[in-house]
DNA sequence: CTGACGATTCACT
DNA sequence: GTGAATCGTCAGC
């Protein structure tokens, strides 16, 4: 029974393709990113879960993004390529953080997947996380969720067009009522941006990041 | 070449 | 609430 289900849900889900990342709105898209399904798949060992958690960076109007005013070296080059590319950075030594670039080539907006609820591959999330038994810190915050999902930074570049690495949508929507817009979190240096509403969790949700679910 | 530091997490008080 | 972990990146010399 379990088995049927999970295969209908395979031959249901359906990746976000251009149509969905190249739109000029990062804001729009981060929101609409809610309830999606990132996949990663590495030598056969699949792994899956929901968005419940996301930051929206406005590319180079905005004192938060790390290509804000155009800056472009090594690292963020990757933000200018095309939507629908994976970008992985490392951060304070320690942790990866996975990011969705959208818009078009030269346009360098992306959005930090921050928490999902794990879907597929529970037990390998587990093993690579070197935690004993599931509970909400498995994939709350982004270092957390990117270890459990296998995210590194040799993955910054990946399109995520491809198998190893894709977003999918299966359908599932979450209520515009249950989603709450915030400041984002860690971004303290950005100035009068630091208070833009650009981060949404799905309320209530036990694995959102942060001290009350509600920045 | 050097030094300061980060879109975080976790253990400890 | 506070501080340590840990290293690639980046600005400045």
């Amino acid at each position: 029974m379990l088995k049927l289900k999970i295969f209908i849900w395979l031959a249901t889900i359906k990746k976000l393709d251009n149509s969905f990342y190249a739109r000029p709105n990062v804001v729009r898209i981060a929101r609409e990113l809610l309830g999606k399904v990132p996949v990663t798949e590495f030598e056969g060992r699949r792994t899956s879960g929901r968005i419940v958690e996301v930051e929206a960076y406005n590319g180079v109007v905005d004192r938060a993004s790390h290509a804000w005013s155009g800056r472009r070296t090594r690292r963020t080059e990757v933000m200018y390529a095309e939507g629908g590319t994976a970008y992985v950075y490392l951060i304070y030594g320690i942790h990866h953080l996975f990011n969705v670039v959208t818009n078009k080539k030269d346009v360098p907006h992306a959005i930090l997947v921050r928490a999902l609820e794990p879907l597929e591959g529970i037990p390998l999330m587990l093993e690579r996380t070197r935690k004993a038994k599931l509970d909400h810190s498995l994939t709350r915050g982004p270092g957390n969720l990117s270890r459990a999902m296998g995210l590194y930074t040799l993955h910054t570049g990946y399109s995520l067009y491809e198998n190893e690495i894709y977003i999918g949508d299966d359908g599932y929507k979450v209520r515009p009522s249950d989603i709450v817009a915030t400041p984002r979190i860690g971004v303290d240096y950005a100035g009068p941006d630091a208070e833009l509403p650009y981060r949404f969790f799905v309320k209530g949700n036990p694995y959102v990041s942060g001290k009350k679910n509600s920045g």
